[in-house]
DNA sequence: CTTTGTCCATACTTGAAAGTATGGACAAAA
DNA sequence: TTTTGTCCATACTTTCAAGTATGGACAAAG
């Protein structure tokens, strides 16, 4: 056997101390592998799912263990520690943002302005599972209170405020109005979401419809 | 002594059980009384101004009384809980909410346009201490995990909605116009702090131009 | 000067949750 | 079939924060 094999960590937790840009977002779908299983990614979504519905400080190893049918001591084999779940989540959340918008941007090509249409729909929509949803607001007040969380998340804004003015810009827009119409419209979207977040479907309809007006102006350079 | 002295409760803390609609909002400054002693309201203040930097999950009551410059012993004394403090919080900014747009609506005379502007320079300004600011994001969040809380925000979020739409009908809106200038400009305004709070006062006064020319259109009807 | 009520400090108890130590089940390789 | 590595359960320790018990300082009233 060769040094190497030995090397070979007995662990993972020995590992990726807060490793950002690991293997991230590659495998689809391994939420658990062979029977009763888990990987280190099903304990990322199921904290997810969690935080969509609590803050991070109420966030406990042993209900996410409850949830996931297993205990701590398959917590502790996956991760470091507390905050290296969270860390992953970070991260895994930041990767997801970032190929979703680079999707939207390979898909560019079209009516900037029937693209836009889609995009409010999406955004609006009463889907948990969205950019803006539950999970992102518990990200945006954990940020609040920590300067790497603040860091992603600013990035994945300013990431999206650029493809937002982009779109606008191809609708016809000049630049600096372009910008104006993407911060306007994620600040609505965002603080809809904060403000109303307990209303019907008919609130998200009624701000979809509003979303329309304000944000999809027929001819350009109107007002 | 008559039956009544002797009923006098010798703990305040066996009293108010949760008890709303109490004395809110009547002695203004009621930070500390003699010297050093501090009265419930002053607790009530502390915990409101550390809620504005930390989730309501994170709020340690041994902390607070660091910041107050006493210890546990007299948080017991003036609180029955910890919950009984977070309660008193919450009717706290329920009362100072209520009575801020009372005042607005008294002093509603004028030009409504004009008034318009007033309130948001007041809401984009780069102060803390405004509705919108950092305490009223994390009363959001804590909103969305405690019905009560939940209930009281958005009695809140109405009664802004109804005195804002108010205004734009004053302004030659229509009622169901009114009332969407009213949910865009409050989504704008929560949104704005919620996605781009750690930026600088160049990101407010951009973000009040632009909700000047979104929201205060100079000819009623012109959508 | 004594009493009484108010406000707070100190020292404790208790429970919850993070983290650790250890062994066991199980599959794949040998 | 023995071995080896992977994933998890159980039972601990430790720490932190909520809540309690008790007494003391202090001012005002008597």
């Amino acid at each position: 056997m060769t040094a190497k094999a030995r090397v070979r960590a007995r662990k993972p937790t020995g590992k990726h101390t807060h490793s950002r840009a690991s293997v991230r977002a590659v495998r689809p779908a391994a939420t658990d592998d062979p029977q009763g299983r888990l990987t280190r990614q099903a304990w990322i979504e199921g904290a997810i799912q969690k935080l969509a519905g609590d803050s991070v400080t109420a966030l406990r190893v042993d209900e996410l263990a409850d949830d996931l049918k297993v205990t701590k001591g398959s917590f502790y084999w996956h991760f470091k520690s507390r905050e290296d779940l969270l860390a992953a989540v970070l991260d895994h959340w930041h990767g997801l943002m970032t190929q979703e918008i680079e999707a939207l941007i390979i898909a560019l090509p079209g009516d900037p302005i029937e693209r836009l249409r889609k995009l409010l729909r999406i955004a609006i929509a009463p889907r948990p599972d969205v950019p803006g949803g539950p999970f992102e607001l518990t990200l945006r007040d954990w940020a609040r209170r920590d300067p790497a969380v603040a860091k992603v998340v600013q990035e994945v804004d300013e990431a999206r405020a650029r493809f937002l003015a982009r779109l606008y810009r191809d609708a016809g827009f000049d630049a600096d109005t372009a910008q104006d119409y993407a911060i306007a419209q994620m600040a609505f979207i965002i603080g809809g979401r904060t403000a109303f977040s307990d209303d019907g479907p008919a609130a998200f309809s009624r701000r979809r419809r509003i979303a329309e007006t304000l944000f999809l102006p027929k001819r350009p350079g109107d007002q």
